[in-house]
RNA sequence: GCUCGAAUGGUGGAAUGGUAGACACGAAGGACUUAAAAUCCUUUGGCUAUUGCGGCUGUGCGGGUUCGAGUCCCGCUUCGAGUACCA
C-alpha cells in the first residue's frame, strides 16, 4: 500500500475535531503548560509559507509537553482590528466587517490544513465585543490610577485625591505627572472647582488625555505611536508622518520604564531582542542643572530671576560649555527671545514647523538662531548665548541643552557652522577638526588656568567618571540642580483617526471632560458606520455615526440623529490602536467565554503566564512592551498573579522569498538558459516560482502563464531551461510567494511541517527553497515502507524481541529529539529521525517495540502519519495521550570504541578497545599496537593524554 | 555612528575543545524498466596520486591559548538585523 497522505490527513483532522482531542480544560493534577504563538492580523492575501514557521515550531513544542504528562494551554485567535485590516477593506472596496470575516475564514480553512493542535473552543477575536469588552474595562482601570514610584505600583486615583486635599503636592508625593500643573496646597486643591480639580488629576491618571506633540500621517489620517514610525515614514504604507500637536488619549507607560527595564533581568528571552528593548526604554543618569538668564527683561521687573533647566548627562564637560540651544518648540524661545531678535527667530521657528520629521531628519544641514539673550553659567559665572535649533529635541530632557561643541559632535557642527568657541576638556584630544565624544582621558581648561574661583568646583587631573561623580555632589551640594534619570521611552498615544478599531468607553460631560462608562454597560459597540474612510483633516470616521452619543440614564442614544446636549452627551469618536486589543489576549484565552471578569481568578492562578512564546522580532518595541506594559498594570491591580507575561520568547527567522529569473534575449521572444546566458544581452525577470521545480523551468507552463510569452523560445542546455534566482521579500510582485496550500496539496501537511523545520535553525531568517522538499517526502515514503513494504500490501509488523542494533538505532533517537525538542533544535531533529528510518531500513526491522515508540517521538512533528500508524499498531487511543518514551543509555553503549591515535597532536591511526577500558588500559594498548612503533622512532614519549572513548595523543 | 548577530563544500546546513562537512538537496555513474516515473546501489570539499593500502590541504583574514581550535581569547574584514540628532 502507498503512502496517502492525502487520505490519511483528512482522515485524522476530522476525527481530532470530532474528538476534540486538542481541548483542554484546568486540571489540577497535571502541571500546565501554556505555549502561545503571536496571533495573526487576518490580510487578506492569505497565508504563505513563512507564518506557519513558529505555528509548526510551537505546535511541535506543544505535542512534545502534551506527550510528556503536562496539561497544554495552546490557543490560537486573530489580530483583527487596527491598521492594517482597515487599509485591506479600503483597498478592496469592502467594510471591514466583511473583509476581516472572510479573510479569518480563509486563514482557518489555511491552518486547518497544517494540522496543529489548537484548541479552538478558546479562540478570540479582537475585534468581537464580547472580547474587547475587556480591551475597553482595562481602559477605564487605567483612567481611574496613577502610578506611585515610592510604592512602585499603580494606585486608585481615589487615594491622589486623598492625599491632595490632606496636603497638596507636597507631603512627599512622589507620582508619575505630565508635569503640567505647578504645585499647590491643600487649601489651594480644596478650593478649586470639581471641573479645575479633575482637570489637574487628568495629568495624573495611567489613562489621560493630553495635548501632546503626535505622529500625524495625512495619508493614513490618524496620529501614529512611535514604533509604528520608521524613519519618518508611517510602517504601513510608508507614508510621510509630520508632528503636530493634538488633544489625544495616552498611556502613562513612561510610568514603568524602570520596572520594564529590570523585569527583562528576571525573564528567558534572547538577549538580543532584551537589548532592543533596554535601548528603547534608553535610561540615562544624568543631573538637571538651572542655567539663569543674565540681564535679561525683555519687559519684566528686572529683579525677577528667570532661569531654565537643562539635562546632561556629561557634567564633567561644564567649563567645556560655550553656548546654549533650546529646542524651536520650547516654552522658553518666546522668553529668552529679544526684541532685536524677534523677526529673525519667528522666520526660524516658521521654517522648521514646515519640515516634516523626514525632511528634519533627511536635511544634514545645521540650521539655527541666536535668540539675543545670555544665560550664566552657574560653575563659571560666565555669559554665553542662548540659541534656537531644531537639533535639540523638544520631547527629550527639558528641550534645552548646555552645548558643549569639544565633547559632542551635534554641538560641534553647530559651534563650526556658527562659529562659536570650541573648549578641548581632556588632555591630549584634538578638536580641531571633529569632537572628541569617548568618555575616557584626563580632564584639562576645568577650570581653565587663571579662571579659578575661590571654593568653586575642580575637575582638573581626574577621569571623565570621577570628574562626573565629582560635578554631580557639587551640583547637589551648591544646589544648582539634581541628579535625574532619563528614559527615552514615551507615553503611549492611544487614539486613533480611524473607523476600525475599539471604541473608547468615553464620553465628555457638558463641561468636555472626559467621563467614563460606567462598566455594567460594556461592551460599547463599535456602531456600523458605512462612511468608514479616514478623513485629512483628523475627523475620526465615528463622526458619522449619528447616534453616537450617551444619555444621562446611561444608555446609548439610538432614537435621535439630533443631539441635545443638554440630556445627551458625545461620545469619544477616536478608536484605539492595534495594540490595544493584542496586549493582554494571552490573559482572556485561560478563560475565554467569562462575562463577568477577563479571566477568574481560579483560572489565572492556574495557568499564571505565557511558558512560551513565539512570533517574529519586529514587536520587540510595539506589542512586547505594550503587553508587559499592560500586564504589570493588571498586576498592580490584582487581576493576574505574575509580574511578567512572557516568560520564555523564542522569535523565529524570517521566511524570505526566493526568486527566480529567467533571461530574454533583447529585442526577442527568445529565453536563454543561466549557464549560457553570458553569450547574450539579455533582460532578467522574475518568473513564478510555481512553474519552477529545482531552478529548472517548466516551459510549456511558462508559455501559458502570461500571454506575453505564448510564443517563447527557448535556448536549453542539456536539454533543461535552468533559472537563475535570488533572494528578496516575499512578495506577489515578484512571484516568490509561495502558498501553504500548494505544499499541502503536493505533498501532504506532514512534508510541509518536516520540511519547515529542516530548512534551517528556528532563529534564523531564511528564503523558501522547495530544492530539498523531495527528500523529506522521501523520508516519509520510506518511514511507511517499514510497515508495508514498498509494493508488497501485507503489513510487515512483527511481534519479536528487537536486537540490540535496532534497540541502540531507536534509543539514539529519542535521545537526539528529546534533546533538540527541548532545545528548540527542529532541524537536526528531522535529520535524526531520516537516519533512524534508514537504519532499520536497512535492519529489515518491522518490530512493533521499536516501531511504537518511534511513532511517538515522531507525532509531534508529524501528527497525521503518526496516528495512523499508531492506529495500525493496534493501539485505540490517539497517540497524543501516549506516554513520551525515555530512552535508555544501556542500549546506546558501544561495546567498541574507536580512539585515535596521535603523536604530537597528528592523528596517525585509529585504534578500536573496548568500551569500558580505563586510560591505563588505553595507554598500555596504545604502545602494544603494530603501527605505534613507527612514529614513535624507538624515543621516549614525555606525555601520554588519553581523552576517554575518543582520543590518545602522544607526546614526544 | 551605536548595539546585537553571523561567516563551514555547488546549495540548505551538522559538529558538549577531540577523526570537520552529519542529514538533505543538487550533480555524476550504475541497477530495474521498451521508455518514463517511482525505487535501490556507488561516488561526491579541494589538490594530488593511482594497480591497491595513500599524501597534502582545508571552517572569512592575522595573531594567541592548548597535546589538540570551526568551537576559547585578542585584533581586523565582510555581510545581516535593530536603532539613531536621546545631550
Amino acid at each position: 500500500m502507498e503512502y496517502n497522505f492525502k487520505e490519511i490527513e483528512k482522515r485524522w483532522q476530522s476525527y481530532w475535531n470530532a474528538n476534540r482531542v486538542y481541548r483542554v480544560e484546568e486540571d489540577e493534577d497535571r502541571p500546565k503548560y501554556y505555549v502561545l504563538d503571536m496571533f495573526p492580523y487576518p490580510s487578506g492575501a492569505g497565508l504563505h509559507v513563512g507564518h506557519p514557521l513558529g505555528y509548526i515550531a510551537s505546535d511541535i513544542f506543544s505535542r512534545y509537553k502534551r506527550l510528556k504528562g503536562f496539561n497544554v494551554l495552546h490557543p490560537m485567535g486573530y489580530d483583527a482590528y487596527g491598521l492594517p485590516a482597515e487599509q485591506y477593506a479600503i483597498q478592496t472596496g469592502q467594510h471591514p466587517y466583511i473583509t476581516t470575516r472572510k479573510n479569518i475564514e480563509r486563514y482557518r480553512e489555511q491552518l486547518d490544513k497544517i494540522g496543529f493542535s489548537f484548541d479552538w473552543s478558546r479562540e478570540v477575536q479582537t475585534c468581537d465585543p464580547a472580547y474587547y469588552h475587556w480591551t475597553q474595562w482595562a481602559f477605564i482601570q487605567m483612567f481611574n490610577s496613577y502610578y506611585c514610584y515610592d510604592c512602585r505600583q499603580a494606585r486608585p486615583v481615589e487615594e491622589l485625591k486623598e492625599a491632595f486635599s490632606q496636603s497638596g503636592t507636597g507631603g512627599g508625593l512622589n507620582v508619575a505627572s505630565g508635569g503640567r500643573y505647578p504645585g499647590f496646597t491643600a487649601a489651594d486643591w480644596n478650593a478649586m472647582p470639581v471641573k479645575e480639580q479633575d482637570e489637574v488629576l487628568l495629568d495624573y491618571r495611567l489613562a489621560y488625555l493630553g495635548d501632546t506633540m503626535v505622529n500625524w500621517c495625512p495619508a493614513l489620517g490618524t496620529v501614529l505611536a512611535n514604533d509604528e514610525v520608521v524613519n519618518g515614514l508611517s510602517e504601513r504604507g510608508g507614508h510621510p508622518v509630520e508632528q503636530k500637536v493634538m488633544r489625544q488619549w495616552c498611556l502613562r507607560v513612561s510610568a514603568y520604564a524602570e520596572r520594564l527595564l529590570e523585569g527583562l533581568e528576571t525573564i528567558d528571552w534572547t538577549e538580543s531582542i532584551k537589548e532592543t528593548q533596554r535601548n528603547w526604554i534608553g535610561k540615562s543618569e544624568g543631573v538637571e542643572l538651572s542655567f539663569r538668564l543674565a540681564g535679561l527683561n525683555n519687559g519684566r521687573p528686572k529683579d525677577e530671576e528667570l532661569s531654565f533647566t537643562i539635562f546632561t548627562t556629561r557634567a564633567d564637560t561644564i567649563y567645556g560649555v560655550t553656548f546654549m540651544v533650546l529646542a524651536p518648540e520650547s516654552e522658553w524661545v518666546d522668553v529668552v527671545t529679544t526684541p532685536g531678535q524677534r523677526a529673525e527667530v519667528e522666520d526660524y521657528l516658521a521654517a522648521t514647523k514646515k519640515k516634516t520629521e523626514r525632511e528634519r531628519m533627511a536635511d544634514k544641514k545645521v540650521t539655527g538662531v541666536f535668540s539675543g539673550s545670555y544665560a550664566v553659567n552657574p560653575v563659571t559665572g560666565e555669559e554665553i548665548p542662548v540659541w534656537i535649533s531644531d537639533y535639540v529635541l523638544a520631547g527629550y530632557g527639558t528641550g534645552a541643552i548646555m552645548a558643549v561643541p569639544g565633547h559632542d559632535s551635534r554641538d560641534y557642527a553647530f559651534a563650526r557652522r556658527f562659529d562659536l568657541p570650541v573648549i578641548p576638556l581632556i588632555e591630549g584630544c584634538d578638536v580641531s577638526e571633529e569632537s572628541f565624544d569617548a568618555k575616557e582621558g584626563r580632564m584639562v581648561n576645568s577650570p581653565q588656568r587663571g579662571k579659578e574661583r575661590p571654593g568653586g568646583l575642580v575637575l582638573n587631573g581626574l577621569n571623565v567618571k570621577e570628574a562626573i561623580a565629582r560635578t554631580r555632589a557639587y551640583v547637589e551640594e551648591k544646589g544648582l540642580g539634581r541628579v535625574k534619570v532619563n528614559y527615552r521611552l514615551r507615553d503611549a498615544i492611544f487614539s486613533r483617526q480611524r473607523y476600525w478599531g475599539e471604541p473608547f468607553p468615553v464620553y465628555y460631560d457638558a463641561d468636555g471632560l472626559p467621563r467614563m462608562l460606567p462598566t455594567d454597560k460594556l461592551p460599547l459597540e463599535l456602531p456600523k458606520v458605512d462612511r468608514f474612510l479616514p478623513t485629512q483633516t483628523g475627523e475620526p470616521p465615528l463622526g458619522h455615526a449619528d447616534r453616537w452619543a450617551w444619555d444621562k440614564a446611561g444608555n446609548r442614544v439610538i432614537e435621535t440623529s439630533k443631539v441635545d446636549y443638554k440630556t445627551v452627551f458625545p461620545l469619544e469618536l477616536n478608536t484605539m490602536p492595534g495594540f490595544a486589543g493584542s496586549s493582554a489576549y494571552y490573559i482572556r484565552y485561560m478563560d475565554p467565554h467569562n462575562d463577568r471578569e477577563l479571566a477568574s481568578a481560579g483560572s489565572n492562578a492556574y495557568w499564571q503566564n505565557v511558558d512560551l512564546y513565539l512570533g517574529g522580532t519586529e514587536h520587540a518595541t510595539g506589542h512586547l512592551i505594550y503587553s508587559r506594559f499592560w500586564n504589570k498594570f493588571l498586576y498592580d491591580t490584582g487581576v493576574v498573579c505574575r509580574d511578567e507575561p512572557f516568560k520564555k520568547l523564542v522569535n523565529q527567522g524570517m521566511i524570505q522569498g526566493r526568486s527566480n529569473f529567467v533571461y530574454r534575449v533583447n529585442g526577442t521572444q527568445t529565453f536563454v538558459s543561466l549557464n549560457l546566458k553570458d553569450g547574450y544581452e539579455v533582460t532578467p525577470l522574475h518568473v513564478d516560482v510555481n512553474i519552477v521545480n529545482n531552478d529548472v523551468l517548466d516551459t510549456e507552463a511558462f508559455r501559458r502563464w502570461n500571454p506575453e510569452y505564448k510564443n517563447a523560445e527557448f535556448i536549453l542546455e542539456d536539454g533543461r531551461y535552468v533559472c537563475g534566482w535570488a533572494v528578496e521579500k516575499m512578495s506577489k510582485s515578484m512571484f516568490n510567494v509561495v502558498n501553504p496550500d500548494v505544499m499541502v496539496e503536493k505533498f501532504g501537511a506532514d512534508t510541509l511541517r518536516l520540511y519547515e523545520m529542516f530548512l534551517g535553525p528556528l532563529e534564523q531568517s531564511k528564503p523558501w527553497d522547495t530544492n530539498g522538499i523531495d527528500g523529506v517526502h522521501r523520508f516519509l515514503k520510506k518511514l511507511w515502507a517499514l510497515f508495508y513494504g514498498h509494493h508488497a500490501d501485507e503489513l510487515l509488523l512483527t511481534d519479536g524481541e528487537p536486537a540490540a542494533a535496532e534497540l541502540k538505532a531507536l534509543h539514539k533517537l529519542i535521545k537526539k529529539v528529546s534533546h533538540d525538542i527541548e532545545n528548540f533544535s527542529f532541524n537536526t531533529s528531522v535529520s535524526a529521525f531520516m537516519i533512524c528510518v534508514n537504519e532499520l531500513t536497512s535492519l529489515r526491522c518491522s518490530k512493533r517495540a521499536v516501531l511504537e515508540p518511534a511513532v511517538i517521538v515522531l507525532a509531534p512533528f508529524a501528527p497525521h502519519i503518526a496516528e495512523e500508524l499508531w492506529h495500525l499498531l493496534g493501539n485505540g487511543s490517539t497517540v497524543c495521550d501516549a506516554a513520551w518514551p525515555e530512552y535508555n543509555e544501556a542500549y546506546l553503549r558501544e561495546e567498541v570504541v574507536t580512539y585515535a591515535v596521535s603523536f604530537n597532536g597528528k592523528t596517525r591511526f585509529n585504534m578500536d578497545l573496548p568500551a569500558d577500558a580505563s586510560r591505563e588500559d588505553a595507554e598500555k594498548a596504545v604502545f602494544a599496537h603494530r603501527s605505534a612503533a613507527k612514529w614513535i622512532e624507538g624515543k621516549t614519549p614525555k606525555k601520554v593524554i588519553v581523552v576517554p572513548g575518543k582520543i590518545i595523543n602522544i607526546v614526544i
